[in-house]
DNA sequence: GCAAATTTTGACCGGATGGACAAACGTTAT
DNA sequence: ATAACGTTTGTCCATCCGGTCAAAATTTGC
């Protein structure tokens, strides 16, 4: 527990916000301390003196990202009827696509590259997560409150589906055109994958 | 149209294919010239002899990429059964994510960091392509053969879904773990995706 | 107000990296 | 065989970049 002073805590948590644009956008090879520095109103040095290494401050940011990125799947729970819980876990992660799309891009680009400083926490708290997550949905399956189908594989494409608005983003505004890539883009695709997940597409008749 | 030895054509082939390798784990600012010159084996004077610069490389390679991305897009047409339709460019769409994890990940690496390189592309050939495409959907749609959606928020997710297991790959071998992250996953994937997007979740009674 | 502790800065270093170049080596056509 | 052309290599350079350091400026505790 390193003791911080007043100022410590304030630049500290003014170079994450800025190493969290810079990062996001170039990722870690492409970003530079000057970058990160400039954008935090700062010099090198100075910089410097608050995280020793370009990694620490990399290692910081994930670490926190983590937490807040596993919130939303540990709210879900089988308290309330299965099929809306899934629809809130699906809106409430487009919210964050949307809220957080740096983030979002940070942890993508991370996994992208092998995910050599992760890993460990993939195949252990998020797999132990993942798994609890994916047996409570297999008792809805079984109870028959929710179609069966792969439990794993579903919680795969709701992330897919949802973080695709953050990571892809440039593309998903560059086909929709500036009509319809504006802000309404998040609430057509809330509507749409609500859609989606709960009826698919065969038509009813 | 630069004409070509022999030797050109078989060795900017090679060079190619290795820096495919090393762009799409590492990013463009993450590869240097000499890794992708020992993966392509040959020494760095040799390989910019084949390409004046770095960003040639990556060029060409996008240039490559965005043809072989868009096939699978442009086969779907107006001539079968809509569903089936679908379904089977679902099918193409996640073998690709099988068969070219490497091309997915450097396309998906160039649209985080905003597709600086082919943004015009993105907005234009593209663009066009999907508009035209979703023009296809929505006939379907309006003759009652699918349900009514959103054509292009459609045509997303079924990016998101299939390539996420090529662009999180690690994750998902990760989460599945030993047993189920092998060859097999794929199947998986496959099954549950044809049941998502033709029944989604609601359970039949 | 002042000494101690903290913060900021400019100058600097060493290694990595993109790229240039000329000379050496190989291939091909006549 | 040899001249012309294509290919390969070793050497070198300038720049960028992560990181150090000591000195200067500022804040804090008494």
């Amino acid at each position: 527990m390193p003791r911080r002073t007043r100022i410590q805590t304030e630049k500290r948590e003014l170079i994450l916000e800025a190493a969290l644009e810079v990062f996001s956008t170039h990722g870690f090879r492409g970003s530079t301390i000057d970058q990160i520095a400039e954008a935090a109103g700062m010099s090198k040095p100075n910089l410097l003196y608050y995280f020793r290494r370009k990694e620490d401050i990399h290692e910081q940011l994930m670490q926190r990202l983590l937490q807040t990125w596993l919130a939303p799947l540990r709210e879900l729970d089988d308290i309330g009827d299965p099929l809306t819980e899934l629809r809130s876990y699906i809106r409430r992660k487009l919210e964050m696509a949307r809220d957080f799309p740096r983030e979002s891009r940070l942890f993508a680009n991370e996994i992208l590259q092998g995910a050599p400083r992760i890993m460990s926490m993939l195949e252990g708290e998020l797999k132990s997560l993942v798994d609890e997550k994916a047996g409570i949905i297999q008792g809805w399956m079984r109870s028959g409150k929710i179609a069966r189908t792969d439990p794993w594989h579903l919680i795969f494409s709701i992330w897919a589906t949802t973080q695709h608005y953050a990571d892809f983003d440039v593309q998903v505004r560059a086909v929709l055109g500036p009509d319809r890539g504006g802000e309404g883009r998040f609430e057509d695709a809330a509507r749409f994958l609500e859609q989606l997940f709960v009826d698919g597409l065969k038509p009813k008749h």
